[in-house]
DNA sequence: ATGTTATGTCAACCGTCCTGACCTAAATGC
DNA sequence: GCATTTAGGTCAGGACGGTTGACATAACAT
């Protein structure tokens, strides 16, 4: 009569929805999987490099930021990665290990750890950073009006309010 | 006379660089930085309500591929996901006894598995795509020719051209 | 002298990916 | 009908990048 009894037809949740959701102005389908189709893309130029050296994304990062302001801290690293000491750690290590970081006691306060990038880690660094702003900059020549100012907005409009001093201050550096 | 003996100060790739690296037309860190910083604060608010379910990032790409193409059989979310079969399994499973999907064999092709999501599946997927979009559209909102349009070709334009087809085809269901 | 701070380290664990090997059921080709 | 291929699932083992908790050390602060 029914379908077996040891499946609950009856429980109307259990039952396959067989349509796509409708169109509604507050689900942006496409804007939602494009950012992660891009982002996906983004990373995955530096991630083929990355991997002669036997390195991951968290190398990336980490070699990124410290070339970005030589003589950062640990505790600020950790503050603009966002982990933990102890994830921070190995990657940290290896990094120092192959030369492309060095670690410098702090000139007033010796128990701070100055991060410096070698002429070694520089060099990777800026390659890495070449790639993903060659891709970048090819994204932003196919738009209609190519308004680098309006992406560099958006961009930071989807950053998280509270945070939007932290990366203020990050690049500050540059005008 | 000169340092200690075991390490070899005269290595000049081996010094610490102690100067940011200089402004460059080919290095463009505030944008290939504030995607970073986007992107983390664009998922991190979905991991929040992820968590309550036990559920990560790979739950999350599945549900959401899954609701938005309700029917999609392995084969092709393997596809669109780019990780092994090995490596959706238990995601899948967890996601069925859970209660949000469910596998139905093809009607045509009885070894197909089709992939719909329940009530319940569409109703958190739709809950957490509403979140990413209220992001997003806040993002455009700030920015002064409030041009989704740019953005949409934007993003579009940071995907590697051979995956160009495949989002398009992901897209063709909305105008 | 005591307490706090900056950093490092050990251990155990989780989530998400990987490769390789193997299995079943169903479709397909001869 | 039988052999092969295909769709999908599963088991084993491993890598990486993250977590929490506990503890150690050196240096600064009072």
């Amino acid at each position: 009569m029914s379908g077996p009894t040891h499946i609950d037809d009856s429980d109307p949740d259990s039952q396959p929805v067989m349509v796509p959701p409708e169109p509604d102005e507050d689900l942006d389908f496409p804007l939602v999987e494009l950012f992660f189709f891009a982002y996906r893309d983004f990373i995955a130029d530096a991630d083929g490099m990355l991997e002669e050296y036997g390195f991951g994304r968290a190398h990336h990062r980490v070699l990124h930021f410290v070339n970005r302001r030589p003589g950062m801290v640990v505790a600020e690293l950790l503050d603009i990665l966002r982990i933990t000491k102890q994830s921070l750690g190995p990657v940290l290590r290896q990094l120092v290990e192959s030369g492309h970081l060095v670690q410098i006691a702090g000139p007033e306060d010796r128990r701070q750890r100055l991060l410096y990038p070698t002429q070694k880690g520089r060099n990777l660094s800026i390659q890495l950073t070449h790639m993903q702003s060659r891709r970048i900059k090819g994204a932003i020549e196919g738009i209609k009006n190519k308004d680098r100012e309006s992406i560099r907005d958006f961009l930071f409009g989807m950053i998280e309010p509270e945070e939007r001093d932290l990366v203020d201050g990050l690049m500050a550096q540059d005008q």
